[in-house]
DNA sequence: TTGCGATGAGAACGATCGTTCTCTAGAGTA
DNA sequence: TACTCTAGAGAACGATCGTTCTCATCGCAA
């Protein structure tokens, strides 16, 4: 039997991928489980609840998004660059075959009337988000207005790559983040 | 008894109200028919699936939002002003009390997985506002790159305003607009 | 070997969903 | 008046949901 640390993981990647594709109140918990090779007893030992399965799922991809962030950031020298690698981070993951989206935005657009829980978990990453923006915005010498005016740039194009289909916001919202920039750099 | 025409925009009105406050899922025909006050078997002859009725919502909600559009620009002299007007329109929309996010973007959210045809009708309003900005782009003169930052602007606000449940993305978008056509417009 | 606690597989439960059906009442027509 | 058609109210249906329960099985201490 496999200890209680690899089971949450298989549940979580499970449970990810399948919410990520179908959205959340249209997967079960059998699904689940079947995807997961995981008993139904034990995930809910793991997870009392669909909703603590939810928050856990989003907290798993916070993960993932601040390490891809972060990686993609050290590839660029100064704090401008940094800023602009978040719309180059964008892009790599608009072009993969599997995008449908901020895994955020669509579960807080499906479960914006229920859980408070996980209401709380959506705006506390996009909080961090304009947080991470804001510390970058400050060390590239640029006013704080500029930090807001490129996270909703992020926020934007995710939601367009999404419902159009393509990956051209990326590109699109770089462009125009250059062009912020330039202005607040002057 | 009132006619189909009346019946119908009760229907749609009601389940507007619930399907937008508490997302489509999570309210049953049950709960429309109750806030309609029009009987099931009426409300499966005006829309034969509960699909039918969430694109008719869409529909809806795509007269209200072009109306609203259109009513702002009119104040608002040059193409430029219209352009910047299309944020003013946001701001006054995020500081409705009910404000929860785009509709569209909800129910792409929420249904991505699903019917097809509800898909197709975000997107169809998602390219009807791109163009609609795309023409103003013309008028004003400006590059035809700049429509689509300007459309990424206006929805990453709307996104952003949903989740942090303020309204400044507005005002903070339409700042990031001036800077753009300051640009494009040198 | 015996007894015990925990586990996996999945049946079971109560609720709720989208959709259809039944039954009754009333309007219009000959 | 008698007949027909439609609509409203809501019960009914089959499916599915989140969650819990049953039961056979296994590892392991004494």
């Amino acid at each position: 039997m496999i200890d209680d640390t690899a089971a949450r993981a298989q549940v979580v990647d499970a449970a990810d991928r399948l919410f990520y594709a179908r959205g959340v109140q249209a997967v079960g918990m059998d699904a689940v489980r079947t995807e997961a090779g995981v008993s139904l007893k034990r995930i809910y030992k793991l997870f009392p609840s669909k909703d603590d399965l939810v928050v856990a799922v989003l907290e798993c991809r916070r993960e993932v998004w601040n390490a891809g962030i972060a990686a993609t950031a050290e590839r660029a020298g100064t704090a401008r660059g940094k800023l602009l690698a978040v719309f180059d981070f964008l892009d790599a993951w608009f072009r993969e075959p599997d995008f449908r989206g901020c895994a955020f935005i669509n579960v807080y657009g499906e479960l914006s009337g229920g859980s408070e829980q996980v209401q709380r978990t959506v705006r506390e990453q996009k909080e961090a988000f304009g947080a991470y923006v804001a510390q970058l915005v400050r060390e590239a010498g640029a006013p704080a207005s500029l930090a807001p005016q490129l996270a909703i740039l992020a926020e934007g194009a995710q939601t367009t790559a999404a419902i159009s289909g393509t990956p051209d916001a990326a590109a699109q919202a770089r462009t125009a983040a250059e062009v912020l920039l330039a202005a607040a750099l002057d």
